[in-house]
DNA sequence: TCGGCTTTGTTCAGAACTAAATAAACATTA
DNA sequence: TAATGTTTATTTAGTTCTGAACAAAGCCGA
């Protein structure tokens, strides 16, 4: 019901940068295209920006028509910004540059039910920090497992982890005195597939993740859905059978109980295409050898994620499907039974819809942790609130380094 | 990636009137609270209402230990809005006051497939506003079952009324010359459940109705998701089980295809529960009569809703559940089923969901589609667009009652 | 080569808002 | 009953943006 969110100047000036970072040199008159406020407003605050050192006028681009237009870059001293996943057994850690590319990458073992765990995070973050450019560190982004209760805030609830109302927002930004921004590690994806990926052209797409788990990132008009406690997106607990495996939410029947890995790992190892110690590696290697039972594990799994991403796609309607996670290193396997699957359960309007699968690195959880620093420009006090404005004064002030007492 | 929505003027002043009309008189202090904006805008913005005989100035309200609250109340004469339900076989329109309350309402038979449905519908349509009162009239809201392409434009698809691309939308602005506001029906009732109902405490919710079909309405920050195609919230069509009869939509298994009146009926025909001359009527007596195979039918319905739900529940982690629509006479049948299966197949977090059963009376629909014309004020130049624009200078303006020449 | 045409960028007046100070009108409490 | 506090409303000064007009700098066709 709120009218009109407070024209703070800082989100402007933040903005500009942001979208330099994630699409490119630009015109003056781009930027006031893309950003949807007028040349004049332009005109002031670049030139305020590259007062300040921020941006610097690159050369003229071949005319259009009219007069050409004057580039304006990046000065990509600007800044930094790190990112953190959080898994069960350890953590990963990236530095990216205020593009948005990745600098340099760490994991290191972690055990996220010692008692010490926020210790233990603390010291390796500290450590992985250290070792950076001497560049303003705008903030910390940490991907979770679970749900967020805001992402300026950072109360962890993960069953995966085995946390609950766990503080890690709080601790983090009284540790580091740095904007902390915490997130579920799915919508965190979402967000830097929207900034740097495929959703860059699009308003309306889902993020679907599969590997240890299933999880969805849903982005509307622009924006990462994430409903009334954070929890939008668990579409591993989509009732998909009457009947079931006991799932880990206590419900039977969840899609997750049926295709997460440890699912397809373990009828691999019931039909004994894999031996009792081998794995996920294991059941694709046999896949790929075109072992008739290992490809129809995965064809299964595919039908059934197909018939339920079907269901979501009647409720959302989104404009494109990305697949994105560990499990994708054997999509060519799962979209055997996937695509009919999907396809032939929609309502003839929505058959076509696109589907992308893009390549998984290693890091790519973590560089979407980052990416949710780097997306605060764009959200207007919205999902990031207090902290999402201290990363944006970071970004402009840039004058201290690090250090200030700022939490 | 917008930044910063236009800061229109008329966009705040009509949002005073509308917050007045649906949540009644309130204080300058109040409204500036409530909408976002500073007191003193609120001063400025209340004077220039009040000066154009939109407000009035009432009693104090007793003070709550400061100084005494001036209420300001809308001049209840200020507009009106008509509100439009298209099905196959019959249109119903209601005419609202400002303050959303209906004042008269008319049902007329209607040949959906007719080749002359357009000028049909015109002609029952000019009727229905002849009769009216002389306030302005701000606007027409058109509910349809079907997708919509943006509520400012209004092309019509609806495989239920079997049009293609139909352009009620401009159709009627070009014979009315007034703003027209066309949406899917369910989003519709969703409007007007945050305006006026359940909804107005709720930033995110779902809105299911059953009846004829299935459907969803789906609230996400206060503001209706519509999708890329504006065919959000199809929950009708979500597959629920890997066999099942035939659905209209071409696909087997669908939700619509096991819930849905005619599929219940029919089942109930099957069973002898009913004649094969009765219908939804007689299934419901004999289930009140205690019937154990008319109750049976319900909760079974009700199982396979639960379920549905859940999954959609995960997906979007909505705050409640209203559920409305023709069905929910037999609410209290289809709940026997309908708890347990929801509650059991949700997460532990989201078990305790609230979910309420409005009461439904016939006019709802057209009066959700009338809602959508009094919403455009908080529309922010969103949904709405154009004609939304035209809306809000019709409510302020408020000179000229009909007939200029504003498409 | 000379006017149209188009697009970029700037300037400036004014609109729309806010923040902060202040007044107004009550309640509470000593 | 006087002092203190609280809430509402208004005024004033200043900031942030837009719209419109205009200058700049290239194209293109005659």
């Amino acid at each position: 019901m709120a009218l009109r969110p407070a024209p703070r100047t800082d989100v402007n000036r933040s903005a500009i940068l942001a979208r330099l970072g994630a699409h490119g040199p630009a015109s003056r008159a781009d930027l006031a295209r893309a950003l949807n406020v007028s040349p004049a407003l332009m005109t002031s605050l670049t030139k305020d920006l590259i007062a300040d050192g921020l941006l610097l006028e690159l050369d003229h681009s071949p005319s259009q028509g009219g007069r050409p237009a004057r580039m304006l870059g990046l000065v990509s001293s600007a800044g930094r910004a790190v990112g953190v996943k959080v898994v069960a057994d350890h953590v990963a850690f990236v530095e990216v540059g205020i593009d948005g590319t990745v600098r340099r990458s760490a994991s290191e073992p972690f055990d996220a039910s010692a008692t010490t765990f926020l210790a233990d995070l603390t010291t390796l973050l500290r450590r992985f920090i250290a070792g950076g450019s001497r560049e303003p560190l705008l903030g910390i982004g940490v991907g979770v497992p679970g749900s967020v209760d805001r992402q300026g805030n950072g109360l962890v609830d993960s069953a995966q982890l085995g946390w609950q109302q766990v503080p890690i927002g709080s601790t983090l930004r009284r540790e580091f005195a740095l904007p902390v921004l915490v997130e579920n590690n799915v919508n965190a994806l979402a967000v830097a597939e929207r900034l740097y990926g495929v959703g860059r052209q699009h308003e309306n797409f889902l993020v679907v993740t599969i590997g240890t788990g299933v999880g969805a990132g849903i982005v509307v008009d622009g924006v990462v859905l994430r409903g009334n406690g954070g929890g939008a997106g668990e579409i591993g607990h989509i009732p998909v059978s009457e009947t079931g495996p006991l799932c880990s939410c206590g419900s039977h029947g969840c899609l997750e109980s049926f295709i997460g890995e440890a699912s397809l790992v373990a009828s691999a190892r019931e039909r004994g295409v894999i031996g009792a110690g081998s794995g996920m590696a294991a059941l694709r290697a046999a896949a790929d050898a075109e072992n008739p039972e290992a490809t129809a594990i995965f064809s299964e799994a595919g039908h059934r994620l197909g018939r339920a991403l079907a269901g979501v796609v009647h409720t959302l309607d989104p404009e494109i499907v990305i697949i994105l996670g560990e499990g994708t290193a054997a999509w060519k396997h799962w979209s055997f039974g996937f695509e009919p699957a999907l396809r032939s359960a929609l309502i003839p309007s929505r058959r076509g819809i696109a589907v992308a699968v893009e390549t998984w690195q290693d890091e790519s959880w973590a560089q979407g942790a980052a990416a949710i620093v780097l997306a605060t420009p764009f959200d207007s006090e919205g999902l990031a609130g207090d902290q999402g404005r201290l990363v944006r004064e970071r970004l402009v002030e840039q004058s201290s380094p690090q250090g200030d007492d700022l939490l």
